[in-house]
DNA sequence: TGCTGTGAACTAGTTCACAGCT
DNA sequence: AGCTGTGAACTAGTTCACAGCA
């Protein structure tokens, strides 16, 4: 998979660390927030504030796309939003589709962060026939039938997938053989791609069971000073009931049991 | 902030990894698909194919909850899905509350992810009294005056934010006075909570953004062989137009220039 | 024989602390 | 004096490779 070289320091742009291109985007809303309020420039401590990171990190990450700084002073709130928005690519223009307009492709259609960043939506795409037509967003939607015809007139690189989860395999691969390379993946599934193609993923239900991960150690742990003894009454803030699935601590061949209720097709609305 | 031991292999659940504790929904939906086909036992190689990832990792993660497979077979699927869902305290019910019942809201209130998941929608809160009374999947939406109050009778400890964001800090605020020690943050704003509360962050322009970074440099890498000179004419997956905002090599004082658009609020709808 | 569980080696990411410019 | 830029130290995460058990 091409490695690159092993790791430099990167005097320019080659080799930003995956983790510093992450928080890119996090700097660059922060900047465009300041350009907005004419704020000429910014020091690296306040622009890190602003932007819920600590400032070595931000230096460093910004070591990795140059010099644009000037010691003593801080950065010019201008140039540095132009400079990541040219690392980050957001000079050009890059067309979307977004398929799927359930609840969550409209709420994407909708969103105004994505026009605002040199994304545009090409087009919305659904499978349902009785969405064709109706204007989502100020847009018609268009039937699945044409996905390969508007990802090649438009040129389209980069794909947003807010189906279900039983029909998001199918609509990358259709994506993909239309020549689509980039996928933003909302719909609950591993997609597999061939290589070259990014997929990224997006996941509603993750977050939240992260989320109740740290929740549950809260309560255990809230109590005492820090060592944290288990707490005999009730915790402060401790959920209210407990007990939903019975242990099955080792089962033997046996049948399905649960009787596989919403089970993994989760997904926000029929496409 | 209590860094706690520095760090040590963990025989049980003490310290578990937090990138091994953002995979464990992975294999736990995972899982969940085999126990609905009855698949009584996967080895690490099959089940970390089905979650996207390699099986050492998956093993490694595994052994920080403990030694739940058998050497020679694999996971006992069922006792597996049980230790995850118990680790991450899944077992519990854990009632959720959304504020800002846009098309994002909605999408989220229509999630059938979270209920199969241990997450109950206690309640869609939205600012717009218009808006209060209106069913949004199944349930009424209330109003904001009425936050704290569902909070505490419901002991609510999982808040969800898909106000826009302006709204956000300042719903941030309230939930956290009322009780609220998680938040799940889908408004572009950085939030600042106090300390104890956690906060994780689904940006979905950020994603997109990320993507059209890599998607970038496949266009710039495509044609050549690795050194990566400028290509003369246009790239093979290269997008349409090219040219946004002039750069502004190093402004003087200067005034705001740019027209001030969309702007750093483009959450889905208000709430 | 076949698969898990895990030390050990490696790679990526973060933080420290200070040299060097303005 | 003040703030950037960056080596160096540290911490977290991943992958390797194999011992050990079924």
């Amino acid at each position: 998979m091409a490695t690159g070289r092993t790791h430099r320091p990167a005097t320019r742009s080659r080799g930003i660390p995956e983790a510093t291109v992450a928080r890119l985007p996090l700097y660059l809303r922060a900047l465009t927030a300041l350009s907005e309020r004419s704020v000429p420039t910014v020091s690296s401590e306040e622009l890190a504030a602003a932007a819920g990171v600590n400032s070595a990190k931000l230096r460093k990450d910004f070591s990795y796309l140059g010099s644009y700084g000037t010691r003593g002073v801080g950065y010019d709130v201008e140039y540095l939003v132009y400079q990541i928005s040219r690392e980050l690519g957001l000079t050009q223009d890059w067309p979307v589709v977004i398929v799927g307009i359930g609840n969550l492709g409209a709420a994407l259609a909708n969103y105004g962060g994505f026009a605002s960043r040199g994304f545009r939506v090409a087009a919305l795409i659904d499978a349902d026939p009785a969405m064709a037509g109706k204007p989502v967003a100020g847009m018609p939607v268009q039937h699945t039938d044409d996905l390969e015809r508007i990802i090649e007139e438009d040129r389209v690189s980069i794909g947003v997938i807010a189906t279900p989860a039983g029909a998001a395999q199918q609509v990358c691969d259709r994506l993909v053989a239309a020549g689509v390379t980039s996928i933003l993946n909302f719909a609950p599934t591993v997609l597999s791609v061939p290589d070259g193609v990014d997929v990224r993923k997006v996941d509603l239900s993750i977050e939240l069971q992260i989320l109740a991960f740290h929740e549950q150690r809260k309560a255990g742990e809230e109590p005492g000073a820090d060592t944290a003894a288990a707490s005999a009454g009730e915790a402060a803030g401790a959920p209210a009931a407990a007990a939903v699935v019975p242990p099955a601590p080792r089962g033997t061949a046996g049948g399905s049991g649960r009787k596989g209720p919403d089970g993994d097709v989760p997904a926000v609305m029929p496409a």
